[in-house]
DNA sequence: ATTTTTCTGTAATCTTTGTTTCAGCCCGAT
DNA sequence: ATCGGGCTGAAACAAAGATTACAGAAAAAT
């Protein structure tokens, strides 16, 4: 399908056409990068100093059916020039057939990371990252059926990073006694994606209850934890798929992995370094089962 | 003269307060940079699949006066944008927007992603499935230190799906008697990036030894299992973190998930109506302690 | 100076819009 | 099972919108 003539590119063809007043107008909407068009008829016609059949008129004389269709128009040319992918994951399909399962999946997933990220505010990641590398504070992870795995991730780095990390057991049975120690210093993170979970909305409670911060991880649709978290992170998760993705939810988590440990370096370094030790000393205790070596 | 807030922002913060609907329709201007909220309110309220109601409603929980209100600010900072071709990430952020580590963490996705998919084989990808699919393999999934979550969230799906699915423990001292279910038609699916780990090699080995089929998940400098692997997936994981990232493995392994679910649509679906029955009846289970309601 | 042509805005019209009211609905609590 | 509270959309309405027809004004041609 051909596509339509921009029309920035409409108004400077068919300039030498127009009439004074016609001029006046598409000066006007030139200088506003088309966006005073957006504006009602009437509105547009105060704007630009010149009566609202002139605009009729102009639109006419652009190719356009009346006012409505220049402004339609309009709109579609503002929203392509307002969209520029923060980071153009390749849609094209790596593949030459575009109904692979792949391709589908990665076209949704690129979407999925780029409209997470337009609904992500900085501030917020970056004081979140603050608390998680703040050492004074415990920190508690805590995932549903699904996301367990990825509170499990989250908290494999998190330990070797910092002291004081705790991955809550799956078992609702034993949360009783974590509560124990989940008090006015200590930051719950909760993932929550669809179908929530009752059982961590009341956890999630019960923490706040006792002072805790609530960092959540969650989907667009929102989770009914959201009402108790200090901070929350939506990501998209819809893919082709009976499953949802957390590849978004990844995403935030590997980068905020990433910012801490960069606020931590010098001092997870040495943590590091223990444990990497340590893996060293394990060689020698595990030479017992198997692994000759 | 203090500047109005930006919609965007506004949306941002007052999510927590929206209802389902609500968010719906903040989905759709979000995802749109706005310019859908430049529309007719009935238009609008099409493209969100909401009524109109819920657009004054909205309108006014941000507090504006009415759509109109509303329409004027969208109007006015879409002209503000306009006018910066290229300030793409939250001007609300602390840094100029390029050398924010999320900014940065994205284009290594992105490109992780993206040369990940230039390397893969999908008739291998789809043969993998398949064998995945099949009811009569048994499938053993088995991480290391860090893609244990991984393998956890491959299995948690797998599980779901078909029967015969076992996560390995992560405690090598159990491996041996797993090693017993190990035989002709079993399958071993393993999760190796650096730095590769001695003991998931010898349990691969061993695998190997009983007939079992190898599945290597890894990174492009290739564990030593490849040696011994049916079939290799090789990600990349590097990102500006001291950590490697899993994401672009993580998208294998879900396009897998859906790929596998698609071809056993309709035997899972029973085993999910299953699952959700019995999910269903826990809450009966789980009223006993603590979560009271 | 008169006529013709072209341009422009006023006013009347018909359409669409934005707002409000209200009843049904779903969901959670009792 | 029943009740209440909040959420949602259908319908009715007033307001504003876009379009048309027409007449006055300005410019060009004769």
């Amino acid at each position: 399908m051909g596509r339509r003539k921009l029309v920035r590119d409409l108004l400077r063809e068919k300039q030498a056409d127009l009439t004074a007043s016609e001029r006046k107008l598409a000066a006007v909407l030139q200088d506003g990068q088309l966006v005073p068009g957006l504006q009602s008829i009437t509105k547009l016609a105060e704007s630009a100093e010149v009566s609202t059949p002139t605009i009729v008129r102009l639109a006419r004389k652009l190719g356009f059916d009346g006012f409505n269709d220049l402004q339609d128009a309009i709109r579609s040319d503002v929203a392509d020039a307002m969209k520029q992918p923060l980071a153009k994951l390749d849609p094209g399909g790596p593949m030459p057939g575009g109904d692979h399962m792949l391709s589908r999946f990665v076209t949704a997933v690129s979407d999925n990371i780029n409209r997470t990220l337009e609904r992500l505010d900085t501030a917020a990641f970056d004081r979140v990252a603050g608390v998680l590398a703040d050492p004074s504070r415990r920190l508690h992870l805590l995932g549903g059926r699904i996301t367990r795995s990825n509170a499990a991730y989250f908290f494999n780095h998190l330990q070797i990073i910092r002291p004081g990390v705790t991955l809550l057991d799956s078992a609702p049975s034993v949360w009783p006694q974590a509560l124990l120690d989940i008090d006015g210093g200590a930051v719950l993170i909760v993932f929550d994606i669809r179908r929530y979970e009752k059982g961590l909305e009341k956890l999630a409670t019960l923490a706040r209850g006792q002072g805790a911060e609530i960092v959540l991880f969650t989907d667009i649709w929102g989770s009914p934890i959201e009402r108790h978290a200090d901070h929350t992170f939506r990501a998209m998760v819809e893919v082709p798929s009976a499953w949802d993705s957390t590849l978004a939810l990844n995403l935030l988590i590997e980068a905020l992995i990433a910012e801490v440990q960069a606020r931590r370096s010098d001092s997870s370094a040495q943590r590091i370094a223990a444990l990497e030790d340590m893996i060293g000393e394990s060689r020698i205790f595990r030479s017992g089962q198997g692994a000759a070596d």
